[in-house]
DNA sequence: ACGATCACG
DNA sequence: ACGTACGTGATCGTT
């Protein structure tokens, strides 16, 4: 942490392919319990392990190849031919070697056309003129090469963790070769491994003493007359043959890299990751040796002292401060106590003292007075449960660290700091232990746990404001994602009062249906089973009933819905099926499920995860509800449980409409559809005209259908397959249909082009208030990798804009209730909806208020519209 | 702990 | 040739 930008750089490059071979073929093929090969990755994980500790680095990156071809194969067709194909028990273990890479925290690169040796070889020259010390890795001796003054080659021998250290003096040593002529020697001899030829009948031996008299493979054949007999016919005959060999053994150290050293600053491994990605692989020993080093680690000693009473003295007009939460339940978990932080001091403060505190109180409610904080909706609602308080909070930790990147977990403090070189905090699992061992330790560890976090968010907090001014995000954080803690803190204490009731009769009725179907299929089926087991469920209907398996999962046969619906027309059991799924769905998520949630007030509490969704969208659990049924009305009926808290007060629901095609229209600027929207026209009927060049008139309900899903598609990162399956039409249909949208709408063709090159340029897409995601794949070798990130770069700017535009009315409308002096509380947030309970006399104002403050939260070239309606339950707000 | 399934936008 | 629509969470059965 301490470390002043004077310390020299040591910066270790990994040759990622040739690492994973050498670690392939020297272990014996281990396969861990799930049956996935791991000895590559095993191999590569103990070296690196090994060559951190020993080589204690500041920068690190793992190059890898990229693709089948290089520009060397324009050289040389055959190069690298012959090789044989990787082998594919090698070829499964890349995913889970990138895993653990990331896990790491390392960077990864590759570059199309380029090998991992070119990446390498550009980055360390760059190294060697700032005059940093770099050490390269790799099992190919072609790197040696790059060996400098400053620059030390390590080959791994045999092994894996074996290692040949070259540097300048050691090449002389051993061949009598500056590092440059090892490519003239390379030219001379050849290298089998990567094909290329060199001179026939010329090895290490012969062409080491040419070298040594001639100093290259021009001084060779400048000489050439020196020469004699059999050797001298060789070389002349191959002459052609030994500068292409010299040419492709010469690692490129001018490639096109988008990347600088800069960028590959190691700060250490993510705990977290990394047990997750050991756990999925098995690598058992390597937890238990963390598990013993996690103890060990040295934390920088910390004074603070345990309040039994607070000075106002003490509480000054910036502070960390951070509450203590036994887990992450927090509507409803035990509050373990406060600690406050400033650049000298730290105080722990028990619940109990907090609470007689007048003082404090006084000051935690003074928005003069900033907090620094970790979690503030977390405490927001939280102290709003003892009737305290929380306001002027300046600074929240985890939203800084979301909104710099939003692809990370943030599962507790430690993990979010650890991404800024900090470590001098636990983690909550090694505090309170996890599973049936979980509890709070004794008071001295607790509150040195405590008065740690505060410390910790004081300390971070600049550096996450750096990197917040870097990106230009502090808006987005500043004024849309801190002030939304807030709000989305005030609705989860509200809650939504729910009707246990009505719950209860929907489900003794749900039961008896359930029941019923339940008997007709084992009547149907000849035998009792599992209805629920899609194991059981398969052997019959695929196997006793002889229904054909269209279908298959990793595991066996699939019997998801889509499946099931095209198998309706032949056995009467699918139906029953259908309907015993969905009716059973509604039981145990949506009645038992929801009743489980319900608190002693009547209502339910939920948690808006704010720092969640890598496009910016809130995530609702505990219970989810974002995702209440509502487009088929058996479960849409379950809404009629969601009621006003207040007698005849009314629920309020109000949605954007299209509002991700109105983003769409407004990013693209396509005239057709900015126009469409202008002129208020229904999308899917414009697009269908459009796209089948049919009169607005004569659209029918197919071709509106079919426009429809080709709008979901587009929002979606497109594709042929993804849209014939969505219409269950062949993929040829599904691509000419896309050909059309796009010969129509030519500005959303430019705008999704342009879109996955910028993202390729830059590495990450962004929203309309500057949200960003990075998508390292983007420029992978691997085509559903690459794939899928071309169609988040598509996806997220869209989804993403979205959720800022309806983060934005929600600020505004709270300030407006607020301005207004209105008793109408916002209780929901539904990706493009907004849900409300009002008294009756304001219902005609807020009726105007809400669309009002929504369409206008930002200003696109395309109108924003909101629909609304209220009635006396969610149900009936239709 | 994980995959299959299905609920939502 | 590759094989998938984007983003979530809860429940169930299986391992």
């Amino acid at each position: 942490m301490e470390r002043g930008n004077f310390v020299a750089k040591k910066i270790l490059l990994l040759d990622g392919n040739s690492l994973a071979y050498r670690a392939f073929f020297a272990l014996p093929l281990l396969t861990n319990e799930n049956g996935i090969h791991t000895n590559a990755v095993y191999g590569f994980t103990m070296m690196l392990q090994k060559i951190i500790e020993e080589e204690k680095p500041t920068h690190m990156i793992v190059a890898f190849d990229a693709g089948k071809t290089t520009f060397r194969h324009k050289t040389f067709s055959e190069y690298k031919g012959g090789r044989q194909k990787t082998p594919p028990e090698l070829s499964e273990q890349f995913p889970y070697l990138r895993k653990v890479i990331d896990a790491y925290g390392i960077k990864r690169y590759e570059l199309d056309n380029y090998e991992a040796d070119d990446i390498i070889g550009t980055l360390s020259l760059e190294a060697e003129q700032a005059g940093d010390e770099v050490v390269i890795i790799s099992g190919d001796k072609d790197m040696t090469q790059l060996a400098s003054s400053t620059t030390t080659v390590f080959i791994t021998r045999k092994g894996i963790t074996d290692i040949e250290k070259y540097t300048v003096e050691h090449i002389k040593e051993k061949y009598g070769l500056t590092p440059n002529q090892i490519i003239d020697m390379k030219g001379l001899m050849g290298d089998a491994s990567d094909n290329i030829p060199g001179v026939p009948g010329v090895g290490e031996k012969t062409a080491l003493k040419l070298l040594a008299s001639h100093g290259s493979v021009e001084g060779v054949y400048e000489a050439i007359d020196l020469q004699k007999g059999k050797m001298k016919e060789k070389l002349v005959a191959n002459e052609d043959l030994a500068y292409i060999s010299k040419q492709l053994a010469t690692i490129e150290r001018h490639a096109p890299i988008e990347i600088s050293i800069e960028e590959l600053s190691y700060a250490g491994p993510n705990q977290d990751e990394l047990v997750k990605v050991w756990t999925e692989l098995a690598f058992k020993s390597l937890l238990e040796k963390m598990e013993y080093t996690a103890e060990e680690t040295v934390k920088e000693e910390l004074h603070f002292e345990v309040l039994t009473a607070i000075d106002p003295a003490i509480l000054k007009d910036e502070m960390a401060v951070h509450l203590e939460l036994y887990d992450e339940h927090y509507h409803s978990c035990d509050l373990l106590g406060v600690s406050l932080a400033t650049e000298t001091e730290t105080y722990v403060i028990p619940m109990t003292v907090v609470e007689q505190s007048e003082e404090f109180n006084k000051w935690f409610k003074d928005p003069s007075k900033k907090k620094f904080m970790a979690d503030s909706k977390a405490a927001t609602a939280a102290f709003l449960r003892m009737g305290i308080e929380l306001k002027g909070v300046d600074f929240d930790l985890m939203l800084g660290a979301y909104i710099v990147n939003p692809s990370l977990t943030y599962t507790d403090m430690a993990s979010i700091v650890q991404e800024y070189g900090y470590r001098d905090v636990s983690t909550n699992e090694q505090i309170y232990g996890k599973g049936a061992k979980k509890k709070v330790p004794e008071e001295t560890i607790l509150n040195e746990h405590i008065a740690r976090k505060a410390r910790t968010i004081w300390k971070v907090r600049p550096l996450v404001m750096k990197k917040l001014e870097e990106n230009e995000q502090f808006d987005l954080y500043d004024k849309l994602e801190l002030p939304l803690a807030t709000v989305l803190g005030q609705m989860e204490s509200l809650g939504v009062k729910v009707d246990r009731d009505q719950l209860s009769e929907m489900g003794k009725e749900l039961s008896h249906k359930l029941e019923k179907i339940e008997s007709d299929i084992h009547g149907l089926a000849g035998q009792e089973f599992n209805i629920n087991s899609p194991k059981q469920l398969g052997v019959i209907l695929f196997e006793k009933l002889g229904l054909p398996a269209l279908k298959k999962t990793k595991t066996g046969y699939s019997t998801a819905a889509d499946v099931l619906e095209k198998l309706e027309g032949q056995h009467e059991i699918i139906s029953h099926i259908l309907m015993y799924r969905q009716l059973g769905k509604l039981l145990s998520t949506y009645i038992e499920g929801l009743l489980k949630e319900v608190h002693e007030d009547g209502k339910v509490h939920t948690r808006f995860q704010q720092a969640l969704t890598t496009t910016g969208r809130l995530s609702s659990t505990n219970p989810n509800l974002q995702n209440i049924p509502v487009r088929l009305e058996e479960g849409r009926k379950i809404r009629k449980a969601f009621i006003p808290s207040e007698p005849d007060w009314v629920m309020v629901a109000a949605d954007y409409s299209q509002i991700e095609l109105r983003v769409l229209a407004d990013m693209s600027e396509d005239e057709r559809l900015v126009q469409a929207f202008k002129d208020d026209r229904d999308i899917h009927t414009t697009t269908a005209s459009d796209v089948f060049h049919v009169p607005i008139e004569q659209v029918t309900g197919d071709m509106r259908r079919a426009a429809k899903a080709v709008n979901f598609g587009i929002v979606y990162g497109i594709s042929d397959y993804g849209l014939s399956q969505n219409l269950s039409i062949p993929r040829k249909e599904a691509a000419d249909f896309i050909e059309r949208y796009f010969t129509s709408f030519p500005g959303v063709k430019s705008y999704m082009t342009t879109i996955v090159a910028d993202a390729k340029r830059d590495g990450f897409v962004t929203t309309l208030m500057n949200r960003r995601r990075y998508l390292p794949d983007i420029t992978s070798s691997n085509f559903n990798l690459r794939s899928f990130a071309e169609r988040t770069a598509m996806n997220t700017p869209i989804q993403g804009s979205a959720a800022d535009i309806i983060k934005k009315a929600m600020i505004d409308m709270d300030a407006a209730l607020e301005r207004e002096g209105m008793q109408t509380r916002m209780l929901l947030q539904v990706h493009d909806e907004l849900i409300f309970e009002a008294p009756p006399e304001e219902l005609e104002k807020l009726m105007k208020l809400v669309p009002e403050v929504m369409e206008h939260a930002v200003k696109l070239i395309v109108p924003l519209k909101v629909d609304i309606a209220n009635g006396a339950t969610w149900y009936d707000t239709k």
